[in-house]
DNA sequence: CTCTGAAGTAGACATTGTCAAGACGTAGGC
DNA sequence: GCCTACGTCTTGACAATGTCTACTTCAGAG
């Protein structure tokens, strides 16, 4: 494997134990087996491999979307538990990505074009959901909700000790399913008051 | 002023500035006027500031979804208000909250006591939203979701750059006031359609 | 072969978090 | 009055960190 490489999953694997902060140069230079000075020649600093994870989570985000999206009959609740997915199953990209003060989501020109393909795969789908082009504010507000809700989500499942507020009944898988199943109904819902045939 | 406030103030603005990465027990400590050591004094560590940072803004977000929740006509609405107005006037406090790897919320219990508390607050608001008890799991489905759209809404406008996507004539505060109206929205029409009354 | 540039190393420096030891004032007991 | 204890603050040290500079190595182009 590339110290390149090497040098990315080193501060995955800190990042999803122990937050971002817990990254030092030096360690992951330790963990990939080079010396402390090699990362300095894929990477032009610290930052820099924020923004290397922070540009590939939003690829496999929108990857992911992408696959999803076209065809769900619910795109709304398919995208939303894509999002979910990607997000619980690579914690390490996406407690970096959406980090302006890490990555460099406004400067760093790899980065924002990630960000933006994830971006329009999110318009793709909300075009689906309300049955016309987004081309006005009314669909980009669809989008930003629908964004803001998997977004959040996603951040409490990782970051907040949700599971702590189940009653005892209740896992945390089912109850993430419950509310994926909300989320869905109420975006059909929603839909349909604005003239899309409703969902089955 | 304290010490201790003076302390808490400077990390704040330099969180809210930089994000929590950049703060430093020692700047922190210079912008204080005090000695490097004598934050020690009042914090354990530099996870201690970030803790007393946190309970900080859960007490202030309590605060804010209890002064609003009780009598507001559309109560998703109005806490959804109050969420942001919250975390946009707090950003310093905000981007500490939330993030368990900094601030100890499974661990320290002055911060439990406090995120119990919002998520107390968050729970009677949900309660008059669906016009009975939290005592089952689909209330609590309605909390995490009416909590992940605010948190996620929040956490874009802080961390993201939602500005670059608006279109040339969309003010940012017009779009906020938009996504408001459409999340108060679906949530009336959700609860409608679970025997609620409508609200007009 | 020579030159160039990329990839790697080691050394140095200022800065960081934190430990240890001491200085200062203030409150209470005698 | 004095002594003690304690909370607050300071200075001094230490290892560890991010990053600069300077060196080595090596593959490929001319």
């Amino acid at each position: 494997m590339s110290v390149q490489r090497s040098v990315l999953d080193a501060a995955l694997e800190i990042i999803a134990a122990d937050g971002p902060d817990a990254v030092s140069m030096r360690d992951v230079a330790r963990r990939a087996g080079v010396s402390h000075q090699a990362p300095y020649h894929h990477f032009t600093d610290r930052a820099g491999i924020f923004a290397a994870i922070s540009a590939e989570g939003f690829l496999k985000l929108a990857a992911e979307v992408r696959a999803v999206a076209a065809h769900a009959p619910n795109p709304a609740r398919s995208c939303f538990e894509a999002y979910l997915r990607v997000a619980m199953t690579n914690p390490g990209h996406f407690r970096v990505m959406f980090r302006g003060d890490l990555c460099g989501l406004t400067t760093h020109a790899e980065v924002k074009a990630a960000a933006d393909q994830s971006f329009n795969e999110l318009l793709r789908m909300v075009e689906r959901t309300i049955g016309r082009p987004v081309d006005d504010a009314a669909a980009l507000t669809w989008a930003t909700l629908m964004w803001s809700t998997a977004h959040g989500f996603a951040t409490l499942l990782i970051d907040f000790p949700l599971a702590r507020r189940l009653p005892p009944g209740l896992s945390l898988e089912q109850h993430i399913d419950d509310v994926v199943e909300l989320m869905g109904e109420m975006a059909a819902r929603q839909a349909a008051s604005m003239g899309v045939a409703p969902i089955a």
